[in-house]
Order: structure tokens, then sequence, then C-alpha cells
RNA sequence: CGGGGUGUAGCGCAGUCCGGUUAGCGCACCUGCUUUGGGAGCAGGGGGCCGCAGGUUCGAAUCCUGCCACCCCGACCA
């Protein structure tokens, strides 16, 4: 990492801002607080989502899927909830617009349109969901209920910042219901301990796993566990969080079970979620001046091929033979067919976007049989004979995946 | 909400203090030629309610008044 760390780098904002607007990852919005995630950026996340989804299913979790809107006078059941969240929630009062009587063109709130009780737009799905789970939950048999829910959430965050604070942003968050209190907290840890074996295993992004302090810990929680990341401005990034959240919702929502002593009882729950924050953690983990660097596992493309100077018939041939075989053993590779720029230019975009490893191949190289490997990590390029690159191709990801752990 | 700042082409900016040709530059975009192994060069071209509204003036991007938006620092980020 050529960018100097110092524990308050001034441009270090701007520098992280740059790389997520040059590698083509998301751009601000018209919408204040809001950002657009750009096809490349949705591509990281849909590869983040998809090995966590993973990951909660091998540990027994389902997915399902709440409204959007939550009744104002459900949010007030559970108070400390309530009042984490009052400050910075948006709400929806009216049902429809009208055409503007006094300015043509121009529409306004229907003010006969005015909801009876108004609906909060989930800044995070507890209330909701406990509402549900009670009708859902009446005997032992029934537990544990291990939900999770893919969705959008949003928060009208004073200050927001691309990926690591925006008003809306999509995340996973899972709400289990328990018979014990051991059972739950046994489940908080456990989804603690997969969101930091995502974090270093798939992130390369070493964590420190913790327990919140009591003025850290979500509102309604007894217990906060959470997995922090060091950035390279020295500051720390809260990347997930899993909470204990004892028997304060099962009671704020009436969520009761009869045990199998014929006794009516309250539930223990968790609930534990990751955002897309986790991206902005990822670039500020690897990426330097050059911009981002992925991490081969989450890599949207982990392999380009580059013809050099530019696609001709032959060259072609080539690629597409090593694309192939590539693809065969379960390689993300693209071929950069583009006829306008010329290689350099090529070079430093795809290094922009962090694609781990480029295939550079050439008249010259085609001569002597082999071609040009560039790792990203490193910068380090080598001559490697073309027969037999793609288990080359597949060893080096392997190595540069751990090179960023250790690195980081 | 308190303090500071900025609104001029898709992006980044100069011009505003001190009013005066047709509002300019870089990047990006379009056309052509030459290039092509680390971000190409030359030539030509397209694109502007100068944030909005009002005022002063022969004349306003520039001066005055009001409004709006955005950014930064704080408070906020369970």
């Amino acid at each position: 990492m050529s960018k100097e760390i110092t524990s308050r780098s001034e441009d270090y904002s701007q520098w992280y801002i740059d790389i997520v607007k040059k590698a083509n990852l998301a751009d601000n919005s018209a919408v204040r607080g809001c950002m657009v995630i750009k096809p490349y950026g949705y591509a990281l996340w849909e590869n983040m989502r998809d090995q966590l989804d993973r990951m909660f299913k091998e540990t027994g979790h389902v997915n399902a899927y709440f409204p959007l809107f939550v009744p104002k006078s459900l949010f007030e059941a559970e108070e400390k909830n309530a009042e984490g969240f009052a400050k910075e929630c948006a709400i929806v009062t009216h049902y429809r617009l009208k055409n503007n009587p006094d300015e043509k063109g121009k529409l306004m709130v229907d003010p006969e349109a005015r909801l009876e009780e108004e609906l909060i737009v989930r800044p995070t799905s507890e209330a909701i969901i406990w509402n549900t789970y009670r009708d859902w939950i009446n005997s032992y048999r029934d537990l544990p209920l291990l939900i999770n829910q893919w969705a959008n959430v949003v928060r009208w965050e004073m200050r927001t910042r691309l990926f690591l604070r925006t008003a809306e942003f999509l995340w996973q968050e899972g709400h289990t219901a328990h018979a014990t209190r051991e059972e739950a907290v046994a489940e908080a840890q456990l989804m603690q301990q997969v969101y930091a074996r995502f974090a270093e295993e798939f992130m390369a992004m070493p964590v420190i796993q913790g327990v919140k302090s009591e003025s850290e810990r979500f509102a309604g929680a007894d217990d906060t566990y959470t997995i922090e990341a060091l950035m390279q401005d020295g500051k720390a990034l809260q990347a997930g969080t899993s909470h204990f959240l004892g028997q304060n919702f099962a009671k704020a929502f009436d969520v009761k079970f009869l045990n199998d002593n014929n006794q009516q009882e309250y539930v223990w729950a968790t609930s534990w979620g990751v955002s897309t924050r986790l991206i902005g953690g990822l670039i500020m983990t690897h990426s330097d001046d050059q911009g981002l660097v992925l991490p081969p596992k989450l890599a949207p493309t982990q392999v380009v091929i580059v013809p050099i100077p530019k696609p001709a018939a032959e060259l072609t041939a080539v690629a597409e033979k090593l694309m192939a075989e590539l693809r065969a053993k379960g390689v993300r590779v693209e071929y950069d067919r583009d006829e306008k720029n010329r290689p350099g230019f090529k070079f430093a975009e795809h290094e922009m976007r962090g694609v781990p490893v480029r295939v550079g191949i050439g008249m010259r190289d085609l001569e002597n049989g082999v071609v040009e490997i560039a790792r990203r990590d490193t910068k380090e390029k080598q001559s490697v004979a073309l027969d037999g690159v793609a288990e080359f191709i597949v060893a080096l990801l392997d190595e540069i995946q751990q090179n960023l752990f250790h690195r980081a």
C-alpha cells in the first residue's frame, strides 16, 4: 500500500471516494444521501451476498421477506428500540398525489389522502418481524425459528458517505427465536463467527471479535457482538454485529410459547446483520493509489485477457481457448475486445477496477509460446508458457487471496 | 440547528473583487488521419436558462435583495 498511513490523513476520505467513483462501483444519486450502485459494484455485492447466503444456509437458516413499512404503533411497542431510531426515520404520511390547481404541470400531495396511521420506512425490521412471529410461534416445537431477510433499509443520517453510511442501504438481517437463553446466546456468537470467517476467508480482511460497551450496544439488546476491522487510515470500522436480545422483544410483542412442561414462556431472541458497508471496508482495506484491489474470491472479474495491440483474429482465437479452459475450472474471466483504447490505457483501467490477474497476449508472445501474467496485488509481471497457463492462473488466484489477507 | 464554503457544459474548474466584444480552459464526447507492448498526437466539431426570482444600469455570470440546493466542520451515527 503506497498510501501513507496516518491516524488522521485529511485527504483519505477523498482518496476513498475517488476509488469508488473511478472503479465504477457507485455514485451519488439525485436523492439526498442515497447512492446509485453501478453494475460493477452490484456484481461485487452479489458475490458477497451469495457467499454469505450460502453460509447462513449451512448454519440452518432460511430466507423470508417482510414489509418495507412499519405502522407507527408497532414501532412504539419496543420502547428502547424506538428511541434509538426515532431521530432518523423516513415517515409515510399520505398515499396519493394530485395535480396542483395553482401551478400547471406540478403535482402536490393530496391533503385528502392522509393516512390514519403513519407508516415508518423500516430502519430495521425487529418491530414488524416480531409482530409476525407472535402468530407463528405457539409451541416449543416451533423453535428455534431461524430466519434471514435480504432487504433495503432507510436511516435518515445527517452525513452520508458512499457505501459506509448511506440513507438507504442494502443488507441482510437475521432474526431468530429460541426456547432457551443459552441457545440464543450461542446463536448470536455463532453468527459473529460466521461474519468473522466471511471477512477473513473471503474479503481477506482481518477482524477483531468483541462485545460492544453499553453505550455502543444496539438499543434493546442485552449484548452486542461485533467484528471490527482496521482501515488504512488507522481507524476501526464496525463491519458486522450480532445481538443477543434476551426476552426484550418477546415481552414487547408478547411472543410466548408453550414449553414441554405445558407452561407459557417468552422466547429468547437474536438479530444480526451486515450491509453494503462491507464494500466500503473492502475498498479501504486493500486499495492503493492505482485504485481498487479486490480479493479473487469476490472479484466480479478474476482474470482479464488483454490482446496487444488489439483484438486481432489470431489473438482472439488464443484468448477464447484460454477462456474456455479457465471457465471450466470455475474462473470468472473476461476478454477485452475494445478496439478503441490502447493497451496502456486498458492496463490502467483494469488496475483501477481491481481485477486480480491480467493476461497480456501479443504477437511477439505468441511466437514464443508465452503470455504475460500481471498480478494486481504486487504489480509483478512475468512471462508464462501458454501451455499449462490455466493451472498457473488458478494457483496464482489462490496465492493472491492469501497474500492480501496477510498484508492486511 | 451553530460555524465556514460553493453553485458557470457530463465531470473538474477559471472569469465575479474593479459591470462592457459572440462566456473560456482541461478531461470526457463526435469526425478524420497518423498511432498502438504502460493512461497517444495533430486537425476539425458538438454541447451553456452562468442555481432560482426580483432589483440597479444604456448594458449583469460579475453589483444589490430574497430564496433554493449542495459540500465541509460540529451535534448525530442504536
